[in-house]
RNA sequence: GGAGAGGUACCGAAGUGGUCAUAACGGGACCGCCUCGAAAGCGGUUUGGGGGAUAAUCUCUCUCACGUGGGUUCGAAUCCCACCCUCUCCGCCA
């Protein structure tokens, strides 16, 4: 959520980030003049309050003493009903006023260079070069299934499209990824594990973002307030929603393990094949509570920390930063990193590290003091995927694989996998 | 699922229609005195939101908030209604 003051005394730094965005600025115009309303509605209410308040305790006086008070209620039973007028158009205005500030997305970071689609972020660096191959790469789907590690057939009968089902070591693949990631975020990069509810109430969504306007990305459960959780982020950011932390106690670094459920409407006929594009789908991440002042070199540490990931796997990938029209809506900068995938030949999302100053804090009322007397101020949040677990086995099985069929085991992850270096189809169940 | 108890400041807790909710009392934290230093002791400070005035992040002032939302009343933490959450016991259960 947006500052109502800067917005008031800023109109004009908003407008232009919208438009970077590609947003319609109506919305800002009705907010600014909302807030004008509201502003007025408040002085009319708190004169009426006054009123009734000092009114009130002399009746209280004059009824001890004895002196009739029934002409003096009938007056304050008029100021009460005025009272009662205010204070609903008051929440009526309120009420809109904050549906419409909800809605607005963050302000860019003027470093965030300008364009309109994903086509238009400018590689920050690159890291190893794509993997050659003295043969035609397979896809990880084919490898996967040739292997009788994944099995597509058996989750569309269980469930349907867009979900997996991983067999034998597939499923023993997956699991040493999720504890080779968090072993490394908790043990080299200072990180507390956290293990969060999967289900959020719609409180906790609105704090990071993904309501009231993504609905429509999200699985909810039927009859309840309850929502799947799209990723980590949003039960982890919420563990402080309403606190007012220690200045102390900040930076506050914390990694989790989650399933991650996505409607993913409005991506029909995209990456229908594989595991790259699932409603289920694992994922670590990374979530940081900081000062202010210290918010853009974390997301530079942040980076880093999920790029490590992919250094220790050697896998090659790149980095990008999100133009204005490619900003997600609560952030204001983001880095992705693309992993390289051989099959399709390009670069691919891997992770995505970003920074929302106080939008989130803000929505989520996460506050920190500098000192125990110093007035409470926002904390800033970020987050990134450290990282999405079925795109890294994407990443290794075509990565990795070799001419005659088989497929080698990063290094880094052997020892999670009992030392096995190289796998070889078929495979029997372990 | 059944029965009961409870939600008030950083924590515990008092207050059951008006006389201070910057909320009794206890604890914690912070500052000062004492001390070579500390402990103890003594004194003091400690909620947050939203308006208005102002050049002002100083200051002054008003207002809201006793789980949440309604209702009754001149006036509600207190009375009434609905909902949410926590705890205890019983049942069921991984």
């Amino acid at each position: 959520m947006l500052n109502i003051k800067f917005i008031r005394e800023n109109s004009d730094k908003a407008r232009t980030a919208f438009r970077s965005r590609g947003m319609a600025e109506n919305l800002l115009d009705e907010v600014i003049s909302l807030d004008e309303r509201r502003r007025a509605i408040i002085v009319e209410l708190e004169e009426g309050q006054h009123l009734r308040n000092t009114t009130s305790s002399q009746i209280g006086q004059l009824k001890k003493e004895g002196t009739d008070i029934a002409e003096l209620s009938q007056e304050m039973r008029q100021v009460g009903e005025k009272i009662k007028e205010l204070e609903k158009e008051s929440k009526e205005v309120e009420d809109n006023l904050n549906q419409k500030l909800l809605l607005l997305p963050n302000l860019p970071h003027p470093d965030v260079p300008y364009g309109q689609t994903g086509e238009d972020n400018p590689v920050v660096h690159v890291w190893g070069a794509p993997t050659k191959f003295s043969f035609e790469p397979k896809p990880h789907f084919e490898l996967g299934e040739n292997f009788g590690i994944l099995d597509f057939e058996a989750s569309a009968k269980i469930t349907g499209a867009r979900f997996a089902l991983y067999k034998g070591f597939g499923a023993r693949l997956e699991r040493a990824l999720i504890n080779f990631m968090l072993d490394l975020h908790t043990k080299e990069h200072g990180y507390q594990e956290i293990l969060p509810p999967f289900m959020v109430n719609s409180a906790a969504m609105t704090g990071t973002g993904q309501l009231p306007k993504f609905k429509e990305d999200l699985f909810k459960c039927e009859s309840t307030d309850y929502y799947l959780i799209p990723t980590a982020e949003v039960p982890v950011t919420n563990i402080h929603r309403e606190e007012i932390l220690r200045g102390d106690d900040l930076p506050i670094y914390y990694t989790a393990y989650t399933p991650c459920f996505r409607a993913e409407a409005g991506a029909y006929g995209k990456d229908t094949r594989g595991l790259i594009r699932q409603h289920q789908f694992n994922k670590v991440e990374l979530v940081k509570f900081t000062k202010p002042e210290d918010s853009y070199a974390e997301l530079e540490r942040l980076l880093n920390d999920a790029e490590e990931v992919l250094k220790k796997l050697e896998i090659p990938y790149r980095v990008v930063v999100l133009c204005t029209g490619d900003l997600g809506f609560a952030s204001a900068k983001t880095y992705d990193i693309e992993a390289w995938m051989p099959a399709s030949g390009g670069y691919r999302e891997i992770s995505s590290c970003s920074n929302f100053e106080d939008f989130q804090a803000r929505r989520a009322m996460i506050r920190f003091k500098r000192t125990p007397d110093s007035k409470p101020e926002f904390v800033h949040t970020l987050n990134g995927s450290g990282l999405a677990i079925g795109r890294t086995v994407v990443a290794i099985l075509e990565n990795y694989q070799l001419e005659d069929g088989r497929v080698a085991i990063p290094k880094a992850l052997q020892p999670y996998l009992d030392g096995i270096e190289i796998i070889c189809p078929p495979i029997k169940p372990i």
